[in-house]
DNA sequence: TTCTTTAACTTAACAGTGTTAAAAATAATA
DNA sequence: TATTATTTTTAACACTGTTAAGTTAAAGAA
Protein backbone atom coordinates (compact mmCIF):
# COMPACT_ATOMS: atom_id res chain seq x y z
CA UNK A 1 0.00 0.00 0.00
CA UNK A 2 2.81 2.13 -0.41
CA UNK A 3 1.40 3.33 -3.90
CA UNK A 4 -1.40 4.66 -2.82
CA UNK A 5 0.73 6.86 -0.55
CA UNK A 6 2.64 7.50 -3.23
CA UNK A 7 -0.21 8.40 -5.41
CA UNK A 8 -1.62 10.76 -2.42
CA UNK A 9 1.49 12.75 -1.96
CA UNK A 10 1.65 13.22 -5.79
CA UNK A 11 -2.20 15.05 -5.84
CA UNK A 12 -1.59 16.65 -2.75
CA UNK A 13 1.58 17.91 -4.03
CA UNK A 14 -0.67 19.28 -7.50
CA UNK A 15 -3.15 21.07 -5.76
CA UNK A 16 -0.16 22.92 -3.00
CA UNK A 17 1.68 24.09 -6.15
CA UNK A 18 -1.39 25.32 -7.80
CA UNK A 19 -2.42 26.90 -4.60
CA UNK A 20 1.03 28.39 -4.16
CA UNK A 21 1.14 29.88 -7.31
CA UNK A 22 -1.76 31.56 -7.07
CA UNK A 23 -1.06 33.09 -3.55
CA UNK A 24 2.26 34.36 -4.94
CA UNK A 25 0.51 35.85 -8.41
CA UNK A 26 -3.35 37.18 -7.48
CA UNK A 27 -2.71 36.99 -3.58
CA UNK A 28 -5.32 35.37 -1.22
CA UNK A 29 -8.61 36.75 -2.46
CA UNK A 30 -7.92 35.04 -5.58
CA UNK A 31 -7.74 31.34 -4.12
CA UNK A 32 -11.05 29.15 -4.58
CA UNK A 33 -11.83 25.39 -5.32
CA UNK A 34 -12.41 25.92 -8.61
CA UNK A 35 -9.28 28.17 -9.29
CA UNK A 36 -6.97 25.92 -7.61
CA UNK A 37 -8.74 22.87 -9.22
CA UNK A 38 -8.32 24.17 -12.55
CA UNK A 39 -4.44 25.49 -12.51
CA UNK A 40 -4.21 21.49 -10.96
CA UNK A 41 -5.70 20.16 -13.79
CA UNK A 42 -8.61 18.56 -11.86
CA UNK A 43 -12.25 19.08 -11.12
CA UNK A 44 -13.05 21.33 -8.20
CA UNK A 45 -14.51 18.57 -6.37
CA UNK A 46 -11.53 16.20 -6.37
CA UNK A 47 -9.69 18.82 -3.89
CA UNK A 48 -12.38 17.53 -1.40
CA UNK A 49 -10.93 14.56 -1.53
CA UNK A 50 -7.54 15.28 -0.19
CA UNK A 51 -8.29 18.79 1.44
CA UNK A 52 -11.16 19.67 4.11
CA UNK A 53 -11.28 22.53 2.02
CA UNK A 54 -9.29 25.85 0.27
CA UNK A 55 -8.73 27.32 3.73
CA UNK A 56 -6.71 23.84 5.26
CA UNK A 57 -4.88 23.89 1.67
CA UNK A 58 -3.60 27.39 1.83
CA UNK A 59 -2.29 26.47 5.43
CA UNK A 60 -0.39 23.49 3.91
CA UNK A 61 1.89 26.22 1.62
CA UNK A 62 2.93 27.99 5.37
CA UNK A 63 5.92 25.42 5.18
CA UNK A 64 7.29 25.52 1.72
CA UNK A 65 6.88 29.76 2.21
CA UNK A 66 8.95 29.78 5.43
CA UNK A 67 11.70 27.54 3.61
CA UNK A 68 11.49 29.43 0.55
CA UNK A 69 12.08 32.62 2.78
CA UNK A 70 14.51 31.11 4.94
CA UNK A 71 16.54 30.78 1.83
CA UNK A 72 16.38 34.02 0.57
CA UNK A 73 17.24 35.40 3.73
CA UNK A 74 20.01 33.89 4.33
CA UNK A 75 21.37 34.30 1.22
CA UNK A 76 20.93 37.77 1.30
CA UNK A 77 22.71 38.43 5.01
CA UNK A 78 25.21 35.97 4.80
CA UNK A 79 28.10 38.53 4.37
CA UNK A 80 26.63 40.64 7.00
CA UNK A 81 28.57 41.24 9.86
CA UNK A 82 27.52 39.14 13.29
CA UNK A 83 25.66 40.79 15.65
CA UNK A 84 22.70 43.20 15.84
CA UNK A 85 23.61 44.44 12.35
CA UNK A 86 23.28 41.15 11.40
CA UNK A 87 19.95 40.73 13.06
CA UNK A 88 18.63 43.82 11.35
CA UNK A 89 19.67 42.44 7.98
CA UNK A 90 17.37 39.42 8.78
CA UNK A 91 14.35 41.29 9.94
CA UNK A 92 14.61 43.60 6.81
CA UNK A 93 15.48 40.63 4.54
CA UNK A 94 11.92 38.66 5.91
CA UNK A 95 10.03 42.35 5.37
CA UNK A 96 11.52 42.44 1.84
CA UNK A 97 9.94 38.87 1.37
CA UNK A 98 6.37 39.90 2.68
CA UNK A 99 6.19 43.08 0.45
CA UNK A 100 7.00 41.25 -2.73
CA UNK A 101 4.42 38.56 -1.81
CA UNK A 102 1.79 40.52 0.18
CA UNK A 103 -0.38 37.37 -0.73
CA UNK A 104 1.68 35.44 1.92
CA UNK A 105 1.77 38.00 4.12
CA UNK A 106 -2.26 37.99 4.24
CA UNK A 107 -2.20 33.90 4.38
CA UNK A 108 0.25 34.00 7.38
CA UNK A 109 -0.97 36.83 9.38
CA UNK A 110 -4.22 38.57 8.13
CA UNK A 111 -6.48 35.12 6.84
CA UNK A 112 -9.16 34.21 9.50
CA UNK A 113 -8.71 30.57 11.13
CA UNK A 114 -11.90 28.97 11.88
CA UNK A 115 -9.97 25.77 12.94
CA UNK A 116 -7.60 27.17 15.46
CA UNK A 117 -7.05 24.20 17.40
CA UNK A 118 -6.23 22.13 14.43
CA UNK A 119 -3.70 24.12 12.99
CA UNK A 120 -2.20 25.31 16.42
CA UNK A 121 1.27 23.67 14.70
CA UNK A 122 1.63 26.31 11.46
CA UNK A 123 -0.14 29.08 13.83
CA UNK A 124 3.34 28.23 16.17
CA UNK A 125 5.51 28.02 13.27
CA UNK A 126 3.88 31.60 12.13
CA UNK A 127 4.28 33.15 15.38
CA UNK A 128 7.80 32.07 16.01
CA UNK A 129 9.21 32.69 12.19
CA UNK A 130 11.35 35.76 12.67
CA UNK A 131 12.26 34.89 16.02
CA UNK A 132 13.89 31.49 14.24
CA UNK A 133 15.31 33.55 11.68
CA UNK A 134 17.36 35.58 14.11
CA UNK A 135 17.78 32.78 17.03
CA UNK A 136 21.31 31.91 15.58
CA UNK A 137 22.43 35.68 15.84
CA UNK A 138 20.83 36.59 19.26
CA UNK A 139 22.93 33.87 20.74
CA UNK A 140 25.77 34.98 19.32
CA UNK A 141 25.02 38.44 21.15
CA UNK A 142 24.61 36.51 24.00
CA UNK A 143 27.51 34.69 24.40
CA UNK A 144 29.79 37.79 23.57
CA UNK A 145 27.83 39.20 26.21
CA UNK A 146 26.45 42.33 23.73
CA UNK A 147 22.88 42.00 25.15
CA UNK A 148 21.32 40.61 28.32
CA UNK A 149 18.83 37.52 28.50
CA UNK A 150 15.95 39.45 29.81
CA UNK A 151 16.69 42.55 27.64
CA UNK A 152 16.89 40.20 24.55
CA UNK A 153 13.85 38.78 25.01
CA UNK A 154 12.15 42.51 25.18
CA UNK A 155 13.60 43.26 21.91
CA UNK A 156 12.70 40.05 20.47
CA UNK A 157 9.41 40.62 21.21
CA UNK A 158 9.26 44.25 20.03
CA UNK A 159 10.75 43.51 17.07
CA UNK A 160 7.86 40.61 16.27
CA UNK A 161 5.04 43.05 17.01
CA UNK A 162 6.61 46.16 15.25
CA UNK A 163 7.31 44.48 12.14
CA UNK A 164 4.15 43.21 11.89
CA UNK A 165 2.37 46.50 12.78
CA UNK A 166 4.76 48.13 9.76
CA UNK A 167 3.88 45.35 7.68
CA UNK A 168 0.09 45.88 8.32
CA UNK A 169 0.13 49.21 7.82
CA UNK A 170 2.05 49.12 4.55
CA UNK A 171 0.19 46.32 2.70
CA UNK A 172 -3.33 46.98 3.54
CA UNK A 173 -3.53 50.98 4.39
CA UNK A 174 -0.51 51.90 2.08
CA UNK A 175 0.96 53.90 4.50
CA UNK A 176 3.38 55.08 4.20
CA UNK A 177 2.51 56.44 0.69
CA UNK A 178 5.72 55.23 -0.73
CA UNK A 179 8.16 52.80 -0.69
CA UNK A 180 11.28 54.21 -0.12
CA UNK A 181 9.19 55.83 2.99
CA UNK A 182 7.99 52.71 4.20
CA UNK A 183 12.13 50.98 3.80
CA UNK A 184 13.47 54.15 5.42
CA UNK A 185 10.56 53.98 8.28
CA UNK A 186 11.09 50.00 9.03
CA UNK A 187 15.17 50.33 9.12
CA UNK A 188 14.45 53.14 11.58
CA UNK A 189 12.36 51.32 13.87
CA UNK A 190 14.33 48.08 13.50
CA UNK A 191 17.94 50.26 14.56
CA UNK A 192 15.37 51.99 17.45
CA UNK A 193 15.07 48.45 18.95
CA UNK A 194 18.15 46.70 18.59
CA UNK A 195 19.94 49.95 19.75
CA UNK A 196 21.02 52.39 17.30
CA UNK B 1 -34.77 70.45 -2.48
CA UNK B 2 -33.88 70.55 1.20
CA UNK B 3 -36.34 67.44 1.34
CA UNK B 4 -34.98 65.04 -0.87
CA UNK B 5 -31.06 65.71 1.49
CA UNK B 6 -32.95 64.69 4.60
CA UNK B 7 -34.71 61.60 3.14
CA UNK B 8 -31.52 60.46 1.78
CA UNK B 9 -29.66 61.15 4.69
CA UNK B 10 -32.04 59.27 6.53
CA UNK B 11 -31.98 56.10 4.33
CA UNK B 12 -28.27 56.24 4.44
CA UNK B 13 -28.34 56.45 8.09
CA UNK B 14 -30.95 53.05 7.95
CA UNK B 15 -28.39 51.29 6.23
CA UNK B 16 -25.14 52.68 7.99
CA UNK B 17 -26.89 51.64 11.21
CA UNK B 18 -27.73 47.88 10.17
CA UNK B 19 -24.00 47.87 8.96
CA UNK B 20 -22.83 48.70 12.29
CA UNK B 21 -24.88 46.53 14.49
CA UNK B 22 -23.90 43.88 11.79
CA UNK B 23 -19.71 44.85 12.56
CA UNK B 24 -20.25 44.93 16.05
CA UNK B 25 -22.08 41.34 16.54
CA UNK B 26 -21.41 39.16 13.58
CA UNK B 27 -18.45 40.94 12.65
CA UNK B 28 -16.67 41.64 9.05
CA UNK B 29 -17.65 38.40 7.10
CA UNK B 30 -21.14 38.72 8.17
CA UNK B 31 -21.71 41.79 6.51
CA UNK B 32 -23.60 41.51 2.59
CA UNK B 33 -25.61 43.48 0.66
CA UNK B 34 -28.52 41.01 1.44
CA UNK B 35 -27.72 41.24 5.12
CA UNK B 36 -27.94 44.78 5.68
CA UNK B 37 -30.50 45.52 3.42
CA UNK B 38 -32.33 43.11 5.64
CA UNK B 39 -31.60 44.68 8.98
CA UNK B 40 -32.44 47.95 7.68
CA UNK B 41 -35.59 46.80 6.19
CA UNK B 42 -35.41 47.33 2.38
CA UNK B 43 -34.53 45.34 -0.61
CA UNK B 44 -30.37 44.27 -1.36
CA UNK B 45 -30.93 46.88 -4.36
CA UNK B 46 -32.09 49.62 -3.16
CA UNK B 47 -28.63 49.75 -0.87
CA UNK B 48 -27.15 50.29 -4.30
CA UNK B 49 -29.24 53.89 -4.97
CA UNK B 50 -27.24 55.32 -1.97
CA UNK B 51 -24.00 53.70 -1.51
CA UNK B 52 -21.32 52.33 -4.29
CA UNK B 53 -21.12 48.89 -2.75
CA UNK B 54 -21.23 47.05 0.93
CA UNK B 55 -17.78 47.87 0.85
CA UNK B 56 -17.91 51.78 1.05
CA UNK B 57 -20.70 51.37 3.49
CA UNK B 58 -18.69 49.78 6.05
CA UNK B 59 -16.29 52.47 5.77
CA UNK B 60 -18.80 54.83 6.29
CA UNK B 61 -19.19 53.58 9.92
CA UNK B 62 -14.95 54.17 10.66
CA UNK B 63 -16.31 58.20 12.04
CA UNK B 64 -18.72 56.95 14.31
CA UNK B 65 -17.01 53.67 15.81
CA UNK B 66 -14.18 56.42 16.41
CA UNK B 67 -16.12 58.98 17.99
CA UNK B 68 -17.49 56.20 20.48
CA UNK B 69 -14.36 54.79 20.77
CA UNK B 70 -13.11 58.10 21.75
CA UNK B 71 -15.64 58.56 24.40
CA UNK B 72 -14.86 55.80 26.06
CA UNK B 73 -11.70 56.27 26.03
CA UNK B 74 -12.03 59.58 27.67
CA UNK B 75 -14.50 58.48 30.49
CA UNK B 76 -12.24 55.30 31.15
CA UNK B 77 -9.14 57.55 31.85
CA UNK B 78 -10.09 61.14 32.80
CA UNK B 79 -8.80 60.15 36.67
CA UNK B 80 -5.41 59.09 35.36
CA UNK B 81 -2.67 60.84 36.43
CA UNK B 82 -1.29 63.09 33.50
CA UNK B 83 1.85 62.68 31.49
CA UNK B 84 3.19 59.01 30.79
CA UNK B 85 0.67 57.36 32.81
CA UNK B 86 -2.12 58.45 30.79
CA UNK B 87 -0.91 57.89 27.54
CA UNK B 88 -0.64 54.71 28.79
CA UNK B 89 -4.34 54.31 30.27
CA UNK B 90 -5.37 55.75 27.09
CA UNK B 91 -3.26 52.83 24.71
CA UNK B 92 -5.07 50.13 26.98
CA UNK B 93 -8.56 51.91 27.12
CA UNK B 94 -7.88 51.74 23.05
CA UNK B 95 -5.99 48.07 23.06
CA UNK B 96 -9.66 46.86 25.10
CA UNK B 97 -12.04 48.44 22.53
CA UNK B 98 -10.77 46.30 19.51
CA UNK B 99 -10.76 43.16 21.75
CA UNK B 100 -14.14 43.90 22.94
CA UNK B 101 -15.39 44.39 19.16
CA UNK B 102 -12.63 41.92 16.63
CA UNK B 103 -14.73 43.01 13.63
CA UNK B 104 -14.49 46.88 14.06
CA UNK B 105 -10.37 46.06 14.17
CA UNK B 106 -10.86 43.98 10.81
CA UNK B 107 -12.48 46.85 9.53
CA UNK B 108 -9.72 49.71 10.91
CA UNK B 109 -6.55 47.50 9.91
CA UNK B 110 -7.68 44.43 8.27
CA UNK B 111 -9.88 44.37 5.49
CA UNK B 112 -8.71 44.95 2.05
CA UNK B 113 -9.42 48.12 0.29
CA UNK B 114 -9.84 48.35 -3.69
CA UNK B 115 -10.28 52.24 -4.56
CA UNK B 116 -7.24 53.41 -2.12
CA UNK B 117 -7.67 56.79 -3.46
CA UNK B 118 -11.42 57.59 -2.54
CA UNK B 119 -11.04 56.61 0.70
CA UNK B 120 -8.27 58.24 1.48
CA UNK B 121 -9.26 60.37 4.07
CA UNK B 122 -11.29 57.80 6.23
CA UNK B 123 -7.79 55.91 6.04
CA UNK B 124 -6.15 58.81 7.30
CA UNK B 125 -8.57 58.76 10.32
CA UNK B 126 -7.40 54.91 10.90
CA UNK B 127 -3.77 55.96 10.63
CA UNK B 128 -3.87 58.56 12.94
CA UNK B 129 -6.87 57.63 15.40
CA UNK B 130 -4.41 56.65 18.30
CA UNK B 131 -1.71 59.56 17.50
CA UNK B 132 -4.79 62.22 18.01
CA UNK B 133 -6.49 59.99 21.16
CA UNK B 134 -2.91 60.96 22.91
CA UNK B 135 -1.95 64.24 21.23
CA UNK B 136 -3.00 66.76 24.53
CA UNK B 137 -1.23 64.42 26.68
CA UNK B 138 1.75 64.36 24.47
CA UNK B 139 1.76 68.14 24.39
CA UNK B 140 1.68 68.05 28.15
CA UNK B 141 4.52 65.79 28.36
CA UNK B 142 6.62 68.41 25.69
CA UNK B 143 5.04 71.44 27.82
CA UNK B 144 6.79 70.04 30.65
CA UNK B 145 10.32 69.09 29.21
CA UNK B 146 9.74 65.48 30.42
CA UNK B 147 10.39 64.59 26.66
CA UNK B 148 12.38 65.52 23.73
CA UNK B 149 10.18 66.05 20.80
CA UNK B 150 11.54 64.31 18.78
CA UNK B 151 11.67 60.56 20.90
CA UNK B 152 8.15 61.76 21.21
CA UNK B 153 7.65 61.07 17.78
CA UNK B 154 9.59 58.44 18.28
CA UNK B 155 7.53 56.72 21.21
CA UNK B 156 4.38 57.43 19.27
CA UNK B 157 5.45 56.05 16.21
CA UNK B 158 6.44 52.59 18.03
CA UNK B 159 3.20 53.06 19.70
CA UNK B 160 1.35 52.81 16.50
CA UNK B 161 2.92 49.53 14.72
CA UNK B 162 3.59 48.11 18.39
CA UNK B 163 -0.28 47.86 19.64
CA UNK B 164 -1.22 47.00 16.16
CA UNK B 165 0.89 44.50 16.16
CA UNK B 166 -0.24 42.80 19.59
CA UNK B 167 -3.45 43.32 18.21
CA UNK B 168 -3.23 41.66 15.08
CA UNK B 169 -1.38 38.33 16.56
CA UNK B 170 -3.71 38.08 19.13
CA UNK B 171 -7.40 38.74 17.67
CA UNK B 172 -6.15 36.68 14.01
CA UNK B 173 -3.87 34.07 15.91
CA UNK B 174 -4.51 33.86 19.27
CA UNK B 175 -1.54 34.65 20.54
CA UNK B 176 -0.65 35.10 23.63
CA UNK B 177 -3.27 32.19 24.43
CA UNK B 178 -5.46 34.16 27.06
CA UNK B 179 -6.71 37.26 27.59
CA UNK B 180 -4.83 37.76 31.05
CA UNK B 181 -1.46 37.26 28.98
CA UNK B 182 -2.25 38.87 26.35
CA UNK B 183 -2.60 42.10 28.31
CA UNK B 184 -0.28 41.28 30.38
CA UNK B 185 1.90 41.51 27.26
CA UNK B 186 0.37 44.75 26.27
CA UNK B 187 1.04 46.97 29.23
CA UNK B 188 4.61 45.47 29.26
CA UNK B 189 5.20 46.62 25.81
CA UNK B 190 3.32 50.11 26.04
CA UNK B 191 5.46 50.41 29.29
CA UNK B 192 8.88 49.84 27.58
CA UNK B 193 8.28 52.41 24.86
CA UNK B 194 7.11 55.10 27.07
CA UNK B 195 10.12 54.20 29.51
CA UNK B 196 9.01 52.50 32.50
C1' DT C 1 -8.06 -12.01 -21.01
C1' DT C 2 -12.52 -10.81 -19.17
C1' DC C 3 -15.62 -9.87 -15.36
C1' DT C 4 -16.45 -7.78 -10.97
C1' DT C 5 -15.45 -4.83 -7.41
C1' DT C 6 -13.33 -0.82 -5.64
C1' DA C 7 -11.50 3.53 -5.84
C1' DA C 8 -11.03 7.99 -8.23
C1' DC C 9 -12.92 11.61 -10.57
C1' DT C 10 -16.55 14.55 -12.67
C1' DT C 11 -21.08 16.37 -13.22
C1' DA C 12 -25.16 18.34 -11.38
C1' DA C 13 -27.37 20.67 -7.96
C1' DC C 14 -28.21 23.78 -3.96
C1' DA C 15 -27.36 27.72 -1.25
C1' DG C 16 -24.82 31.37 -0.73
C1' DT C 17 -22.37 35.89 -2.55
C1' DG C 18 -22.27 40.70 -5.57
C1' DT C 19 -24.24 43.32 -9.21
C1' DT C 20 -27.15 45.10 -12.94
C1' DA C 21 -31.42 45.91 -15.89
C1' DA C 22 -36.08 45.69 -16.23
C1' DA C 23 -40.47 45.72 -13.87
C1' DA C 24 -43.48 47.33 -10.27
C1' DA C 25 -44.91 50.46 -6.84
C1' DT C 26 -44.93 54.83 -4.90
C1' DA C 27 -44.61 59.88 -4.83
C1' DA C 28 -44.87 64.31 -7.11
C1' DT C 29 -46.65 67.32 -10.50
C1' DA C 30 -49.70 69.27 -14.03
C1' DT D 1 -57.52 62.77 -11.58
C1' DA D 2 -54.07 61.56 -15.04
C1' DT D 3 -49.42 61.88 -16.18
C1' DT D 4 -44.71 61.97 -15.08
C1' DA D 5 -40.77 61.21 -12.22
C1' DT D 6 -38.69 58.69 -8.61
C1' DT D 7 -37.95 55.01 -5.69
C1' DT D 8 -38.02 50.21 -4.65
C1' DT D 9 -38.25 45.46 -5.82
C1' DT D 10 -37.90 41.44 -8.67
C1' DA D 11 -35.41 38.65 -11.85
C1' DA D 12 -31.37 37.31 -13.80
C1' DC D 13 -26.37 36.40 -14.37
C1' DA D 14 -21.92 35.17 -12.82
C1' DC D 15 -19.46 34.07 -9.26
C1' DT D 16 -18.43 31.45 -4.60
C1' DG D 17 -18.34 26.71 -1.45
C1' DT D 18 -20.02 22.23 -0.75
C1' DT D 19 -22.33 17.74 -1.20
C1' DA D 20 -24.52 13.62 -3.48
C1' DA D 21 -25.08 11.11 -7.33
C1' DG D 22 -23.26 9.44 -11.58
C1' DT D 23 -19.40 8.13 -14.54
C1' DT D 24 -15.00 6.57 -15.57
C1' DA D 25 -10.79 4.35 -14.64
C1' DA D 26 -8.03 1.10 -12.05
C1' DA D 27 -7.25 -3.25 -9.44
C1' DG D 28 -8.11 -8.04 -8.37
C1' DA D 29 -10.07 -12.68 -9.31
C1' DA D 30 -11.57 -16.34 -12.28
Amino acid sequence: MDKKEIQEKRMKEYFIQATKDILKGEGLKAVSVRNIADKAGYSYATLYNYFKDAKDLVFECVKDFQEECTMIVISETEKSPRGFQKIKAITMSYIKYFVQYPGIFELFFVEKIYDLASKQPTIEMINTFLDRLCQEEWDYCLEQHMVLPEVAEMKKSQLRYVVAGILLFYLTRRNPHTYKEFLDLAELQVSHILGH
